[in-house]
DNA sequence: CCTGTATGTTTACACCGCATACAAGCGCAG
DNA sequence: CTGCGCTTGTATGCGGTGTAAACATACAGG
């Protein structure tokens, strides 16, 4: 077999992606602290220069580990999304979010963490906005909403990773259900107010 | 004069204040990645280790420094919510909420990364509470809206921050402040929908 | 004056990200 | 098959970091 790797050829088969997933349980296990260039050379059995072969950098690495968060957070929101109807939907977004926040809090830091130089939203943005859109009543426009609902959760996710709320409330994720779920209610249901 | 400080004296007067306000000035000007010990001593004139006469480690003056932030954070909220009344006052909250984060990110992203170890709420926390407290209706209980509310602008200064809002929205904190004050009206005068 | 204690300094170590120079394995003309 | 070249991984080294231990200095109270 021409293409067949050995065990232990000099070549490593695909690098690339064994490094993303050894960052990614260094991250997981062992918070930011842990997850240094050389520690994932050393889980994946090689050089601490190699990773430089397909990354630029550490910078690299880690946005492509968050890239690979994004995905995840994107799936999480989308079948959290087909689960429920309306409001409803929403608010299973919203709690889909946090709860993915709490289950993997290292990485959430890190996909929020870097500065972001491209602009781009990530693919989970769209979902939120879609039904968002499907929501928004009188009392806000559409993007608006999308904003509100989006740093609501975002917001709520962060300080419970800080330890900023409760235990008994941030773990469950109740909170973020009933906190989206009110939004839900209220800006697809009600008028604007006299104001 | 016996007190007097001669500008070379091996003691330094009160370094434990000056190693603050060195450290919140190289937090501002030149992120996160510039606020290294060694910096924060050499910019106070002083050896790398004098720090530790003060502070048990790094993480100790971080929570120091945050600990300042949160004071600002606080008084900057105070004066935003005696600058109106009702649902307004609440919303120039916000703003002052996000305006604090995007005036000084730094710091900003330093008070809420620490893991938080005492889980007290910082002071500001009580100014937005009493606020919040007075303006909830029948659609959410006060404790809801308290923690909807933080968490509405928190995430909303956070995702700023990281660059995931488009800039003419998110500098001038005409967002912030729309987004609040729709909170706050809906949350003040709306009764629950049908649901 | 003399001594104890708080405060800074010096030296040292392990680790980090990264730059450069080198070696090992694969793919492809001939 | 042979040999060349390119990709991939290695070895070594530099400047930087946080921090531990041992040492030096200035002030305070007897």
């Amino acid at each position: 077999m021409s293409t067949s790797r050995s065990e232990k050829a000099y070549h490593h088969g695909d690098l690339r992606a064994a490094l993303v997933s050894a960052a990614l349980e260094l991250l997981e296990g062992g918070g930011e602290a842990a997850l240094s260039l050389r520690a994932v050379a050393r889980t994946c059995g090689v050089s601490a220069m190699a990773p430089y072969r397909h990354f630029a950098g550490k910078e690299d690495l880690l946005e492509a580990v968050a890239a690979r968060g994004f995905e995840d957070l994107a799936e999480a929101l989308g079948t959290a999304d087909a689960s429920a109807a309306g409001a409803e939907a929403l608010a299973a977004q919203g709690a889909a979010y946090v709860a993915f926040a709490c289950r993997r809090p290292a990485l959430f830091r890190l996909m929020f963490m870097t500065p972001c130089r491209k602009p781009d939203r990530p693919r989970a943005y769209g979902i939120l906005e879609a039904r968002a859109a499907a929501l928004a009543g009188p009392a806000m426009p559409a993007e608006d909403l999308t904003l509100a609902a989006w740093s609501l959760v975002h917001g709520l996710a962060a300080l419970i990773l800080d330890g900023r709320i409760p235990p008994e409330a941030g773990g469950t994720g109740a909170v973020a259900r009933r906190i989206t779920l009110h939004l839900a209610r209220l800006m697809a249901g009600v008028p604007e107010p006299s104001a």
